[in-house]
Formats: C-alpha cells, sequence, structure tokens
DNA sequence: CATCGCGTTGCACACGAGTGCAAACATGCG
DNA sequence: CGCATGTTTGCACTCGTGTGCAACGCGATG
C-alpha cells in the first residue's frame, strides 16, 4: 500500500501494460486499442487514478494555469465580476489561480513574480496597475497579461475595459433631458483612472449643453462619502441633479437625500450612477444607473486568453459598451 | 536566446557553477559558500530567473496550493469570507486556487476531482456539502478537507462553523429584552443547514420564554423575499418583532416596513438579521444584526490546513461565537 | 607532516508525466 | 506464402527541481 497519490506506473502494473500505454490512454489523439484501453480504465478506476497537472504542465510547458490578482475582493461590484470570470474559466478548462494584492504596490509586485513561479499561461488584473518593468517582464517569459478597467501609456498589455466616457455621456444626457439646469457630479478624491474618465465625460458633455457642473471630490469610494456629498449639496440648495460615479456613492447620496433630507427623488433631484450592483436594482431603491455587461466584459477576457498569439505581438485592446437602466430615480416618460 | 522561462541551469551556466548550487540557493538551509551565493543571486537577478514551483512541488510532494470552492461567490457575504481568506492565505505562503461550483452536485464534484489533479495540500468547501465517497476520496490521497458552515454526518472532514444557534439564541433573547410577546422568524424555502439551525435555535428560545413564534419559509434568500415576507406578516398585524436568517432578507424587510408600510423601526417594531454584510451598517438601514467574525473563521482555516497532521487522523473541528451588533433596528438603552 | 574534521561542491538519481523512434504485430494484396 | 502497409507497443529520453552521497579543499591540531 503507496500513501499518497496513485502514479500512472502503479496503474500501469495493475493493467499489465507499459507505463506509456497508460499515458496515451489519457492523452486525447494517442494510438492505443480498445483492449488495453478498456483494461486500463478499469484499472485506473479501481486504484482511483487522476493525471497530476503539475507534472504534466511541466513536460508540456502548456499551464492551464491562469493569475487572477485583485485588491478590494470583498467590494460588491468585484465579487460580481470574480464570480462570472471563474465561471467562465472553467468553461475553457482554465484554472483559476487568486491572489489577493490587498496593500501597496509591493503587495502586487509580489502577487505577480509568484504567479510567474507558477509558470501561469496568462494574468488578469482586476485592479491597480503593475508597473511597466513587471508588465515586460512577464511578456518576456511568454505570460499574457490583460489589465481589467486600466489603461497604461506603454502599449504592451492586453487592455479590457467598460467605455467610462460613454458611460459619462450618456448620464450627462439623461440628466439633460430630465431638464436639469444645476447639476453635480460625485467622484472620491480616489484617483482611479477609470472613475475620473466617468467624470470628465460627464462634465464635458454637460459643457457642450451648457449646464453648469459641480464637482464633489472628497472622501473614498464608500457610502459614507455618499452620504457627506448629499448633506454638503442639498444643504446650500439650487441643485436638480446628481451623477455619482459609483452605486456605492450613489446609494449613500439617495438614501441621505430621501431619508434624512426629505428631498423627493426624482421630482426635485435626478440621480444616476454607475456600476448596477445588485443592490442598486433592490425595490426601495431602484437607482437609475449605468450598466457594465459583466458577462460581455469576460467573454473578452476569454478571447484575449485563448486567442491564438503565433505571429503578432500586438496587444488585445476592446472597449465594452455601457447602457443605461432606468429605474425610480430619473423622471419617468420621456 | 532561449524562449520561455529561465531555467536553474541557465543560471548556473551564466555563474560558472553546476546547478545544483543554485538549487541550494534557494533552499533554505542548505550550505553553500557566500561567494557562491552571491555569484548566482547576481547571475539569477540578471537572467530574471524564478523558481519553478510546479516542478518544485513535483520532487518534494508537498504542495502549496490550497483549493478553494464555493457556488455563488457573488453573494456579498461569501464574497467578504473569500477575500479574508485569501488574504490570510498569502500570509501562510500558501496560494489559493479558486473553482466556482455553481450549479448542481455534479459540478462540485468535478470540482473537487480537478483539484485532486493539481495536488493541491487541502481543499475549503465554501458552500455545498460534498458526497461522502468524495471526501474520502480526498482524505485518501492526504489532501485535508475543511468544510465551512456546513454539518456531515460522517466525521472525517474538519469543519469550521459559526455557531448559529447560538446566534438564534441571541437575537431571541434580544427581542424577548425588547418586551415582544408576538415575533416572526423570516427564513427562505431553501434547506441550508445553518440557516435552519439560526431559525431552530431561535424559536427554541422562543418557546421557553413562552413567546409566540410565526414562520415565514417561502422564496429564495433574495431582497425580495424579505420584501414579500414584510408585505404578508406587517399587513395582518400583531407582529412586533421579526428576525431575520440572513442580512438580504432582513433589508428587504426592513426597507419595506419603513418606507413602503410606513412602520417605525423598532418603536413599533424590533428587527435582527444575520451575517453583518457591510450594507447593514449603512448608517440609513443601521440595522440591528448577528455578527459572524470572518477574520475569527479563517484563522481556524489556516489553522487546520497548517496543522500537524502526524499520527491522529481525528478531524478538526470548531465552532466560531458569534455577537449581537446593536444598531437602531433594536430598542435602545436596555 | 599526517591526520582529523568541517564546510562546499558536483554527480547522479528521483519526482510523474508526454512523445519520437523503432520494433513488434496485425492486416491486405498479389 | 511473401511482401507491403498500417496500427500498437515499449524503450528511452525529456521537462525543472531537490537532495543523498561521496569527493574535495582548507584550516586546525597533535
Amino acid at each position: 500500500m503507496r500513501r499518497g497519490f496513485v502514479r500512472a506506473l502503479d496503474v500501469a502494473l495493475h493493467a499489465g501494460v507499459s507505463r506509456s500505454a497508460v499515458s496515451r490512454c489519457f492523452t486525447p489523439g494517442a494510438s492505443v486499442s480498445d483492449t488495453v484501453r478498456m483494461r486500463v480504465e478499469a484499472s485506473a478506476r479501481a486504484l482511483g487514478y487522476r493525471v497530476n497537472r503539475l507534472a504534466q504542465t511541466l513536460h508540456t510547458e502548456r499551464s492551464s494555469l491562469v493569475g487572477v490578482v485583485g485588491s478590494n475582493l470583498a467590494n460588491p461590484y468585484l465579487a460580481v465580476q470574480l464570480a462570472d470570470l471563474t465561471a467562465a474559466l472553467v468553461e475553457e478548462d482554465l484554472q483559476c489561480l487568486l491572489m489577493n494584492a490587498s496593500g501597496d504596490g509591493k503587495d502586487l509586485r509580489r502577487s505577480l513574480q509568484l504567479l510567474l513561479e507558477y509558470r501561469v499561461r496568462a494574468v488578469v488584473v482586476l485592479s491597480g496597475a503593475p508597473h511597466h518593468s513587471l508588465v515586460r517582464e512577464c511578456l518576456d517569459n511568454g505570460v499574457r497579461v490583460v489589465l481589467i478597467n486600466r489603461t497604461v501609456d506603454s502599449a504592451l498589455a492586453d487592455i479590457i475595459a467598460f467605455d467610462a466616457e460613454q458611460g459619462g455621456r450618456l448620464a450627462a444626457e439623461r440628466l439633460i433631458a430630465d431638464g436639469r439646469r444645476r447639476v453635480a457630479v460625485v467622484q472620491s478624491a480616489s484617483k482611479t483612472l477609470s472613475k475620473q474618465q466617468r467624470a470628465e465625460a460627464f462634465r464635458a458633455r454637460m459643457a457642450e449643453a451648457g449646464v453648469e457642473v459641480v464637482t464633489w471630490a472628497r472622501g473614498g469610494n464608500s457610502y459614507t462619502a455618499g452620504e457627506e456629498a448629499a448633506r454638503a449639496l442639498l444643504g446650500q440648495g439650487g441643485i436638480d441633479g446628481v451623477f455619482c460615479v459609483t452605486d456605492e456613492l450613489g446609494l449613500g447620496f439617495l438614501n441621505t437625500a430621501r431619508h434624512a433630507l426629505a428631498r423627493r427623488i426624482p421630482e426635485e433631484v435626478s440621480l444616476i450612477a454607475f456600476d448596477d450592483v445588485p443592490q442598486a436594482a433592490w425595490s426601495s431603491h431602484a437607482m437609475t444607473t449605468i450598466r457594465q455587461p459583466v458577462a460581455e466584459l469576460n467573454r473578452a477576457v476569454i478571447e484575449a486568453l485563448t486567442r491564438d498569439t503565433a505571429g503578432d505581438r500586438r496587444p488585445f485592446v476592446r472597449k465594452i459598451p455601457v447602457t443605461l437602466v432606468e429605474r425610480g430615480t430619473t423622471l419617468p416618460g420621456r
């Protein structure tokens, strides 16, 4: 009785064939006679044999591990994206080696280097921007790098992102359609690029329409920050439309405006947020927001991971369009 | 110029030493002279060498991969738990191979078998109950199995769970302290064991106190289900205390009761939920709930994974106590 | 100087699997 | 039957790494 895992050799001895024959039975397209195949399969079942994917990868140099690294995974939006990504990976027989890089930049570096040690086929960065040298190092080793919702100046890595500018424009146009004349954009003090772009595109479109925009940029991307923004912006009066760059900010703003400040939404103030997290759809909130089609994003990720990289070294770049989901915080019937 | 990854042999040639010397430089406690170590380290840095953890594992038979399998990872509570678990694993130099087993029981089986193929050191099951034979198979191969918030009849796997009964009792006692005389427990139609236990312990403690309990068990564990429960239970009147077995149910109940049904909470009705997801703490909800100390649970998981398994085959079992977090949906100052 | 002891170093093997190559075997055809 | 052709099968090598074992070098001691 051998302790530990069953090897191909054990199966071979049990079935009375060579180890090569066993290996061939588990390799699609290999040449094995029916009689041998059946005996090997019977032995494998009896002994509980499973190929060792580590040894397999070592030989074939073709890993099916994909590294996924992100920072604040507990964030509801990221959680949805991660859940969908793992489901999509499973379909392609790719496995997900997850790294939590919550912390500083050193942490992201350490995570990526660790993933390299596992000889992953590719790395998907959900949040945080890796240094160029790090991306370069991955690419030199033949590891694809897919950045989600990031833009880097050097065009090395694959980049897949939701169209933040389009989202900002959509929000602006909806507030214009509501006839709003004095609006506010609520963002946080953090300078995440995608959120900056949402706000910037919103301001640009509003400027075109000649609508005055007040910018609030304090605190984090938290519910509390949205609450503070509501107290400050609605306290001084005059604001009749608001665009919050995340749903969490939006929900803080909405609940505070409605219940603590007793404002009628959307009659007095229109509100649009961004992300479409599950909570935005809850009936008591029913918040109008910009939906990011996560499934479509992840399909693009899979496409980037599995595409034939023979020849062209050009990075895969794709922008995923977003849509406006109209609920109860913008004026109906228009 | 070799394509692909740099091997120890490449470093050895570059540094003018044997491959063994390179290997020893990266093995703690090995015997290497300072001069050789410095030359090897310089060469490794220059070439960008990283040990191949797959080959390493193949040789040492000691994997640092831990399989994590769960079903609905987008669930806010599970997301928090997963995020914390990955952070805890990183501290122990363990890596997380994540499997999304959303789907039927076959899916869980497939996930576990795949994890076995990767020769993981252990498997952590966040949701879903694997079949005994599957657990047995993992154990036979020397792979620890840690079940979270599950109980299985056969005492094979390690089991770490929050104390659902204690939570149910805590909730009951708080409603009793609020002087409630006619209470309801809101659970879903799903028969997840931990949620059943919460409700059952609540009913038992209430029965002791001689308080009448109405049970609502319809729909899923969703916000919508909480909403329906509120409409049905508060519509008929008489209910002055409610225990919802999850925060999502609780939030649906709370918002509907307050805004749609215009009930004064906690003056007319006390409400306690379970989980303490971030949304429960949001100021506009401020929901009293049972907190599950996730960090403590994950510390126990790490302890189970890293404990010395020499000799004793007895499973590791631990129950993590929960606490009541009093916010604004129970009567203050008592 | 001879010997001992100790710290380094390299050789060679092992881990578990895939695969080219040639030998063995089965089959078809004249 | 003899030969050509096609299918199986086993040998042996490979992937990148860790480590037991023996050889080596060097300083200290008798």
